[in-house]
DNA sequence: TCTCCACCTTACTTTTAGGTAAGTACCATA
DNA sequence: TATGGTACTTACCTAAAAGTAAGGTGGAGA
């Protein structure tokens, strides 16, 4: 594994959590949520509808997002979590169990080196 | 912990790790590597100068790259990990786990509700 | 017939990230 | 006096992301 070949990986998964909006929408979703496309307007007061949906756009097409459609007059869709979009839970807690490391005393600790990135999969 | 603190929480520590040479920077210098300006140039041949110093930094004023001055003539300035930077390697690495999920099934799995996120914190 | 709701779509503008190319400082050596 | 090596700095340009505002669909109820 290069540094160059683990970078690309990561940089595969920022890109699914990149966007302005991406991660308030998913923090909304999380724990099993099914919410409308009104439900998720009212709870980001702040977003416009065209970043709405193009961030669920997205995240449906990466794989995150389920959409569900019943078709009705007036319409009704339905926005949930993929059981790989629920699985993010543990990966987003590992960041920010390392963001509350910051100004701890770190000594004595061992890290591993680059080559083991990604080793266990 | 709400939605909102959630992902800010996510945020901040997704804006240290973007912009376009972070990652690659990151991994070259991961398994505590000391490298100086010019090899890093070298290792990153499609960098240019000014995104070269512009990332580090960045990555130096958020506390995870540490730069070390050499008063010599022709300069010679060295970059590395502080631990704190180091210790991000476990967490990249869940990033990298969560990625090889896909296209798994991952029926029966347990994820925990967002709640918990940074419970342990 | 008219309005309304919910869920988008489109056109346009602004902001920001990133890229290119050139220049600077310092002194050592030729 | 001129050249070169190292680590930047500056000015300018481009493209992608995000924001604003308006329009569209399709029936249900007034």
């Amino acid at each position: 594994m290069t540094p160059y070949s683990a970078a690309t990986g990561v940089e595969n998964v920022l890109k699914i959590l990149e966007g302005r909006w991406k991660l308030i929408i998913l923090f909304h979703l999380f724990g099993g949520k099914t919410l409308r496309f009104s439900d998720l307007e009212r709870a980001i007061p702040a977003i416009s509808q065209k970043m709405l949906i193009q961030q669920l756009r997205q995240m449906e097409a990466d794989g995150i997002v389920r959409r569900i459609v019943h078709h009705q007059v007036p319409p009704k869709v339905e926005y949930c979590l993929t059981d790989w979009g629920q699985a993010l839970c543990p990966a987003l807690d590992a960041l920010l169990k390392w963001a509350a490391l910051k100004d701890r005393d770190l000594s004595g600790m061992e890290f591993p080196a680059d080559e083991t990135i990604g080793g266990t999969v």
